[in-house]
DNA sequence: AGAGGTCTCCCACTTCTTCCCACCTGTCTA
DNA sequence: TAGACAGGTGGGAAGAAGTGGGAGACCTCT
């Protein structure tokens, strides 16, 4: 399970550390593409088939869904982990991100999300400050 | 079941030692996560499975329900529970709960609760002078 | 064809984490 | 009351993880 919040760096080469407790379950190839609120999504190649899958479901003939599926699967890259566990971001993506020097790692159960480290920041404060509404949530669905 | 108020130093390892009368019940791995009031709960892994797995069925096309998860999932924490009982806490848990130096711990049937000690104590302030009203007002009408 | 730039693989350094051991304190028992 | 034991706290050392840099190969552009 892939859970937790990370700050590494991206270096000048554009190279990601992963942290290592996401290592054993990742395996040596990843997928990143294009994610949700400007971040990134990191896949494990097993995960991915899954998503493309329900992508490929997504009625053709609806022009937005044609848009998210280009915007999900055109902008995907499949990558290789290096010896030490780190992945390349591709440049489109490292725009798309935002990303430079400080950035965010977190895990989301099945997925890696990559954060332009202020962004995240921000949008965690946000969060939080619904706590109370997502707690209700919580109730509703039988969480709490 | 874990029930019980202890108070516990988190040193500056950011270790804590969960009551040992609470060891045999924990297990060896724990997930620690975000809590409601500025407090982190702490689940058995077990526990933890149930509350991840209504997590992952929410839709990912929803904003909020995206940020729920991030909320819950990537402010969790998979963590070894040492060989003598003491977990580590994150730097960024650390700072939601406003954890430092003295920490209450508290036993509630299926989690464990962290809390600042302060903030716990005058929480524990609160609830008492509410279970004082309460009781008046059980009085009234007739009930004690 | 040569030069410049980029990408990749490998190595080294530094910092943080993790494991282990020792001490202290409070409690229970003899 | 004294000793022993268990639980809680703290610190040191070995190891791992994260970061950065260099050399060589490959590609491209002139």
């Amino acid at each position: 399970m892939l859970i937790g919040e990370y700050t590494h760096t991206l270096d000048a080469k554009k190279r990601l550390s992963l942290p290592s407790k996401f290592r054993k379950e990742i395996g040596k190839k990843v997928v990143v593409t294009h994610g949700l609120d400007s971040c990134l999504f990191v896949y494990t190649l097993k995960e991915w088939e899954k998503v493309a899958e329900k992508l490929t479901e997504l009625p053709l003939g609806q022009a937005d869904s044609r848009g998210f599926n280009r915007f999900m699967l055109a902008g995907a890259v499949e990558t290789e982990v290096d010896s030490i566990g780190r992945i390349l971001i591709p440049e489109y993506l490292k725009g798309f991100a935002h990303l430079k020097g400080k950035v965010a790692v977190i895990g989301v159960h099945d997925r890696i999300e990559i954060w332009n480290d202020k962004a995240w920041g921000e949008y965690k404060k946000r969060i939080e400050k619904q706590a109370d509404v997502l707690a209700e949530k919580l109730g509703e669905i039988g969480v709490l």
